[in-house]
DNA sequence: CGAGGCCTTGAAGTGGTTCAAGGCATGTGG
DNA sequence: CCACATGCCTTGAACCACTTCAAGGCCTCG
């Protein structure tokens, strides 16, 4: 039952056999929880980790001494983080809880035992990989040369359609669980100019807000805002 | 004697037998040649190819359509552009030359073949992979979270130590290929601004430049400036 | 010698930041 | 059930880092 939303990512590159999805239902079965704000990987953390989140948000972030903070990626159910990584000497990002979060810790021996008993896994897990990085592109791109608007859209739409991809959306709408500073933080830009921006953006009905979460009213428009959004 | 880098690189990683050692430079055979400012692939070239660069610097980067531009890396010589973007639909970004540039396109085909035959250089490929991940996101955190003075630190400090790796710069001083406009492109910044910029860091000593070359003579000086800088 | 690419410099403008105060929820202990 | 603290968002006002526009200079190359 668990572990059902890496398995759907990976079959969609190729179908599993019964073996090959108990592989990879291994690799999530000692399951942890983290209430929202926990860290899940620290730079304290053993190196040649990564994270296998479950259910509920993480962000993928660094940061530096004076306070400035990075978020380079939300995490979200289904997602294993960075495996690419498990081959550095070091980790150079933290890990942490937006929502509450279950996950599993995975190792480089666990990463490599399942290869190696089922090879035919090696190639959906690195296109996995290759999907993070073109997001990662994507993130600088929009850090670098969009407007703030733009930034908001960017995200929005990128979470809209990695929600929907795991049926915890449509495109109309979903739940946004990262506070304004957070998404200050991913975007480049202060929570002051977050909290305005999303308001001009509600102005002219581009999104709507109630309770906690966003509603998107307007996927097509935004994604017109967005210049050269394909993913 | 061509393709050498790569070995040197995927070497430190483990040692390579001697054929390990062919079956990489097999993928370097076929070397292509491209002057100052010619795209070597763009969104019309085959998909399922990546670039091997043997000689010269060129860039990663993805333009949009109202002319705004943003470099996502400088590909230097031995560098096999993120293979994991082999495996996706379709690729998000472009490769020019920046200086005269040698190079092999490399095919999914290319790649499968060669890490079939020698399974064992897998791993160090893939740790390659992930040190460009790890530049990538210390990318993002420049351009979302740095000063102009602070990105374009970074920036040359990268590139110093990668090109002292491959044994062409010093930490004093190295060659500097890409224009202003280049690094404005890069860093998030416009050319005007980087122009000031380069300026007031030469009045504080921290680089120098003579003819088209800059020369850094405060390593540790720029070191200090930027915050958090492992790599 | 002229054209084009790249860099420089000034002046004006602006998108975004910072600081600071206040509001509104939610939770917690007395 | 109130009093208070805490976290998050909002709003205004001042400020600044960086952009844009525009003109001019200096190379290099045909």
């Amino acid at each position: 039952m668990i572990e059902l939303l890496l398995e759907r990512r990976i079959g969609r590159f190729q179908s599993l056999s019964p073996a090959e999805s108990t592989a990879l239902r291994s690799l999530g079965l000692r399951v942890s929880a983290a209430p929202r704000g926990q860290l899940i990987l620290g730079p304290d953390s053993p190196q040649n980790q990564t994270a296998l989140i479950h259910s509920g948000w993480a962000m993928l972030y660094r940061d530096i001494a004076d306070g400035r903070r990075q978020i380079m990626q939300f995490c979200l159910p289904g997602d294993l983080v960075d495996p690419c990584n498990l081959l550095l000497a070091e980790r150079d990002f933290s890990i942490a809880a937006v929502t509450q979060v279950t996950y599993s810790l995975v190792s480089f021996a666990d990463l490599t035992e399942v290869i190696e008993k089922h090879p035919r896994l090696a190639l959906p897990l690195l296109w996995s990989e290759g999907r993070e990085i073109y997001m990662l592109r994507s993130h600088l791109l929009s850090v670098g040369r969009l407007t703030a608007k733009e930034r908001l859209a960017a995200l929005f739409l990128e979470l809209s359609e990695r929600l929907t991809s795991i049926g915890q959306a449509d495109n109309q709408h979903f739940q946004m669980h990262a506070s304004q500073e957070m998404l200050a933080d991913a975007t480049g830009l202060s929570s002051v100019h977050v909290s305005r921006t999303l308001h001009c953006m509600q102005d002219e009905g581009l999104i709507k807000r109630q309770g906690h979460g966003y509603l998107i009213i307007d996927h097509a428009r935004l994604r017109q805002l967005v210049p050269d959004m394909p993913i």
